[in-house]
DNA sequence: AAGGCATGGTCAGGGAGGTGACACATTGGA
DNA sequence: TCCAATGTGTCACCTCCCTGACCATGCCTT
């Protein structure tokens, strides 16, 4: 924890304006360009890093806090062993625990970090006064709740239909950074409720017909174009 | 419309008032108990009539504002024909057309009324401005998505795995009001994606089993601690 | 270098659910 | 009162995906 951030809200040290730098980047289509309140967040923050596979709350706990994501991925997962079931992925700028804190209820999913991951971390505590101070940036929370919402519909609107093909093509475009997605193809089927197996089938031939090369936990994507015509056929 | 929520902020009408006490009972869960912002959202409301089947907005098309379900039942779809999927439904106190407007996109939903249903209607630019008047109203709301946020989230990790009969349970009791569900079978299998023929096969053995009554779009759920645990049957 | 563990690759068999079809019931409007 | 639209009930067929199994490969630790 850096020194700065202990001096109050008056005096912000340069830690706290890298991070409000960095919220203010996350949530400019949230908030009003250059507001100040971003960094009344920001000195509440807490670095905190995540080796790969480390778990920062389960299933049906009550999270301590907010995690914000500055590098890497954190998957949520729900269930275990064979019904072991992937609801979504948060990418930089991804935002985790808030929901249960804001209903105080435990949370449904199980947070991990699928790599090593730099997190900003905001205290339960910190994260209610946050809101309570800064209407702007409840503000932009809610906008910012309401893009992550608009995306579980539509990922509920592709898993409930459409052939292992399609869904898996569909997938393998939200889920890839720098056309490659690296993940295992057993947590690509557990994102999509399919087997493992399938899913190696449906990748080994889109690797056949050249719209992707695979490798050990990376599918690099060649063909972005004719994947995007794969996922829309039998939607 | 009302005459008196046209005389503005100062002077309001009993329908008003009417009106903030309803939205208080919705949100009582998440707005501080006697809060006067209730009034200024209130004052802002105007009544609608929906006829069954009515469709309130398109997908892909952005909301003129935001309606609020005061009695009856709004269902969210995606997609048509064979593709109809119903991505969930809203129930009194529910909310619809908010987070397109919030994001600034299109909707990727449908909405439809598959009852006669009494609304709220909150033009986008009243939404909006409430939202900037009263941050309390603007927090309440960020715990009501989260509600609904979570809802969605549950959905979608049942909905990926387990036998059609251990979802089709689920759903039951989900939809259900008063141990009654009243829509058709093909719309209980729309929001499950699966056919017709299947959620009829299932009902007809619940049936068989003394678990539930088949009438004309209503099921009537006799023995709700039984389906309850056929829902935990391969989860 | 060696071993253990996670992941990738593949196959045969079986079953759950999709497909298309048809008859009948119910509802609500003309 | 009749008719069209919608919903219910059921069937035979067939496809797609799950199941369980096995081995190969890559990665990390010791």
């Amino acid at each position: 924890m850096d020194a700065s951030t202990r001096r109050g809200m008056t005096v912000v040290g340069p830690a706290a304006q890298r991070a409000a730098a960095w919220i203010a980047g996350c949530m400019r289509s949230f908030l009003p360009p250059g507001h100040i309140d971003a960094l009344k967040l920001a000195d509440r923050l807490e670095h905190r890093q995540l080796r790969q596979g480390q778990i920062i709350f389960t299933q049906g706990t009550h999270p301590d806090g907010v995690w914000m994501v500055r590098s890497g991925e954190l998957e949520l997962v729900a269930g275990r062993g064979q019904d072991r079931v992937v609801v979504g992925t948060l990418q930089p700028c991804g935002i985790a625990g808030d929901v249960p804190l804001l209903l105080g209820k435990p949370a449904v999913c199980t947070v991990r970090a699928r790599t090593d991951v730099q997190s900003s971390f905001l205290s339960a505590a910190g994260f209610l006064a946050t809101l309570d101070a800064s209407p702007a940036l409840t503000r932009a929370w809610l906008t910012a709740l309401a893009h992550r919402h608009l995306r579980a519909q539509e990922a509920q609107v592709r898993t409930l239909h459409g052939s292992a093909e399609s869904r898996a093509a569909w997938l393998l475009l939200r889920e890839a950074r720098d056309s490659a997605v690296t993940c295992s193809q057993g947590t690509l089927a557990a994102m999509l409720g399919m087997r493992r197996q399938t899913m190696n089938r449906v990748i080994k031939d889109f690797e056949r017909q050249g719209l992707l090369r695979v490798g050990y936990c990376r599918l690099e994507l060649l063909a972005v174009d004719r994947l995007r015509q794969r996922a829309q056929d039998r939607a």
